[in-house]
DNA sequence: AGATTATCTGAGTGATTGCTCAGATTTTAA
DNA sequence: TTAAAATCTGAGCAATCACTCAGATAATCT
């Protein structure tokens, strides 16, 4: 028996009417989240909003959790765009820079929409896709850690320190995000993240 | 008309049998809680498990949210004793230390509710107590550093300095908790943070 | 003992929800 | 042109859920 795919797509559209359905389902959730939150927004409300009947909701996705999977996978992919977008710098304190304002950017190009992702979606429907943008990213910081490795802190395994870096930047800014948005626009901000990352990384043991 | 208290208890218990019947209730949604998740955690069902008749159990919580809001203020004040118990370092590093480990301490030792707490629960049942939390962290901390302003960094305000060494270490940890639960028995976890933590506090600016 | 207050009971209610399905409509392919 | 495939429709079902209330029981007070 086929094990049944709770977070992802049902199918994909093939014409370009089904495509927009999709679209519209999509936006109209993204609204809704926005203006009443998860638990308050139904699936018959998303159909509505959307212009579509519930019917066709249903023919893509598998249930209600899905749709706001999908929503998280598309952020994901505009960030990864973003941090992907040439030039990537090479120098460590530039990477640095580069990784923060990057991720700044994205969370602050919708801070609502990301915090309600965060805050109000169960953790189990955007779990996957939380953990294989970390893996890449992960992946990418260790190649790069290695580059520099006599530069870097002799105390602490690559590995360690590469998730460790990511997890202090990333939880930080989402913090900030959810808790005192208004900050992300304070390039005081950015500064400090970056500075401290930065003497982290680069300093000698003690 | 008086506003309707969501989240915080109805009455308090006067006796020792409906004391047991409030501790019966919020013990057994903090088992349901880890086993099924919010969602999936009715009211009917937490009074089920608890012995108790449903009615008892709006007798003193006006809704399902305030039960877990409740049960967040009791861990809250758990975290708070376990930081102001004496002694409380008074030598800056130190002093970190002795924030870094309280705080590790207390979300290991029940990390699973900690992360379903900070995951499943809707943000607004906890976000009152949450601020409260935060608020007093922030004033002590910055008592605190005005008391060692003069080996800071000069760069930014002892304000900002505050609520950021805070942010990115209660975000930070709770991250570790919430994806990688395992590194938080690692020593390495806590060195690494109150090291961090202690070259950007202690350094000059550039 | 009697009165008052605190506590407990649980069947029942009204509302909502996620989701299905049988069939209509449109597009594509032969 | 016509058959097949894709898409859409929406009334309605089965289940669930948070919560009430009218009255029983127990503890406390006078």
């Amino acid at each position: 028996m086929a094990p049944k795919a709770l977070y992802s797509m049902r199918k994909t559209p093939r014409q370009a009417r089904a495509l927009a359905t999709v679209e519209a389902v999509l936006e109209a959730a993204a609204q809704l989240l926005l203006k009443q939150g998860y638990d308050r927004t139904s699936t018959n409300q998303i159909a509505d909003h959307a212009g579509v009947s519930i019917g066709s909701l249903y023919e893509y996705f598998p249930g209600k959790e899905a749709i706001f999977a999908e929503i998280r996978r598309r952020q994901s992919k505009k960030h990864y765009a973003l941090l992907t977008a040439e030039p990537v710098p090479t120098k460590p304190r530039e990477m640095l820079k580069h990784l923060v304002a990057t991720h700044i950017e994205h969370v602050s190009s919708n801070v609502l929409l990301h915090v309600a992702l965060q805050t109000e979606v169960p953790r189990q429907a955007t779990a996957e896709t939380e953990a294989e943008i970390l893996d890449d990213y992960a992946f990418r910081s260790i190649l790069f850690l290695n580059e520099h490795r006599d530069q870097l802190r002799p105390d602490a395994e690559t590995d360690f320190i590469a998730e460790f870096l990511m997890r202090v930047l990333s939880s930080t800014i989402n913090d900030y995000a959810v808790h005192a948005p208004l900050r992300l626009k304070e390039p005081q901000l950015a500064e400090q993240v970056v500075d401290m990352l930065d003497r982290y990384l680069l300093s000698e043991a003690r």
